[in-house]
DNA sequence: CAGGAATATTCCGTCAAGTGAATATTTAAA
DNA sequence: TTTAAATATTCACTTGACGGAATATTCCTG
């Protein structure tokens, strides 16, 4: 999960995916409609490649990168765990303050 | 969305999600079982609550961390702006194909 | 109010990641 | 087979993030 945040967590990075999410696109029109250099556009399309977050389709000399979705469907499902906090976390607040008191008063003693 | 994806995009901040999940936590509690020296787990859990993971119960001088449900939502909904691609891509990559070809054929006009 | 527990902050050193510029590589085309 | 287009890679530089150690802060308790 860690690799997946990391390749996502960067604003360029983001906006590429974002761009992608459409359809299939080559270096050289991410650069262009992200006003990127093209070297930037490779190393950061490198960095979403070694996170198995898009794959590539080389074409003649150009290569054409599109979106991979597992990464997409881990990232999610992990999301799924994490679900139950916006349904009973005033539950858990009040589970957990009575712990710590109970706790206490056993240091009482 | 940078935000909250760089927060998360760390081995022991994911960590202290994944026990925050559970429940609120204290600092020493959180310390004291991802094996971190206390003011390592503070940092991490100041990144947390910089990019609004989680929030802060003060109880005397114990600091309850617990997990706030927006920034899980936020990612949730962004996820969901992605779904399409693991539906609808091989149709996208034809179009895209297509397209291209469209192009190579105009230019050889 | 002195001492201790829980937590936060600061300082320092190191290392990874991002940018820019230059260059290498691959492929098509003349 | 030389040239040009598209892309990848390398190098140098800078900055930001992390860990460790030390210290500051806050709050409770005797």
């Amino acid at each position: 999960m860690e690799k997946i945040l990391s390749a996502l967590a960067e604003q360029n990075r983001i906006k590429i995916i974002e761009l992608l999410k459409t359809k299939p696109l080559t270096v050289g029109e991410i650069a262009d409609k992200l006003q990127l250099r093209q070297p930037q556009a490779s190393k950061h399309l490198k960095v979403l490649h070694d996170a198995g977050i898009v794959e590539v389709l080389p074409r003649a000399n150009r290569r054409i990168y599109k979106l991979r979705p597992e990464p997409f469907q881990d990232l999610d499902a992990w999301l799924d765990s994490f679900k139950s906090i916006w349904e009973d976390r005033l539950d858990q607040l009040d589970d957990y303050l009575n712990e710590l008191q109970k706790k206490e008063r056993n240091n009482d003693d």
